[in-house]
DNA sequence: TTCGGAACCT
DNA sequence: AGGTTCCGAA
């Protein structure tokens, strides 16, 4: 599509077949809106063996995760934004912030606990893969497509 | 601990 | 838009 919204060959999703509504190949909409953003880098750490002893993945709920030292993650994301003064409070509220986006929700009693909205998120910020020049995939991708593709598959539109 | 308003920043 | 900072309330 000429609006940069087209669906790249090489998107995993498409190449595995599966259908997605228009707007989860929301790719553009704002300018910023695909670098350094929080749940990225949220799916960055729970992709990783290193940091398993600071965020993981739960057993149970279908993308759930629990955040097992708070200050931790939030100084590393402090370290990635360069803001030596972020805290888990701070970062919290961040969160907190995509339960009315619907990319995440609070699990209720469960401390420290969270889950993805990943039928919301999957493609939201999808970049436009070339389908010459095929890109990595970004590395929160990888966290995202992994979880997803494994577990229980999309409806469609 | 968790929540969400409000002001502020880029 | 996507946080960051601060904070009172539950």
């Amino acid at each position: 599509q000429a609006g940069g919204c087209s669906v790249a060959v090489s998107c995993p999703a498409h190449s595995a077949g599966l259908a997605f509504p228009d707007w989860a190949y929301k790719a553009e909409s704002s300018p910023g809106s695909r670098q350094n953003q929080l749940w990225h880098f949220i799916l960055e750490l729970l992709q990783q063996e290193e940091f398993r002893h600071v965020i993981a993945w739960q057993q149970g709920e279908y993308g759930e995760f629990v955040i097992k030292d708070p200050e931790e993650v939030a100084r590393l994301w402090g370290q990635r934004k360069c803001k030596p003064q972020m805290n888990y409070d701070k970062l919290s509220r961040a969160l907190r912030y995509y339960y009315n986006k619907r990319i995440l929700h609070k699990t209720k009693g469960k401390r420290f606990t969270y889950k993805f909205n990943f039928s919301k998120l999957i493609f939201l910020n999808c970049p436009l893969w070339d389908v010459r020049c095929p890109s990595p995939l970004p590395v929160w991708w990888r966290a995202v497509g992994a979880r997803f593709f494994v577990g229980a598959g999309y409806g469609g539109a």
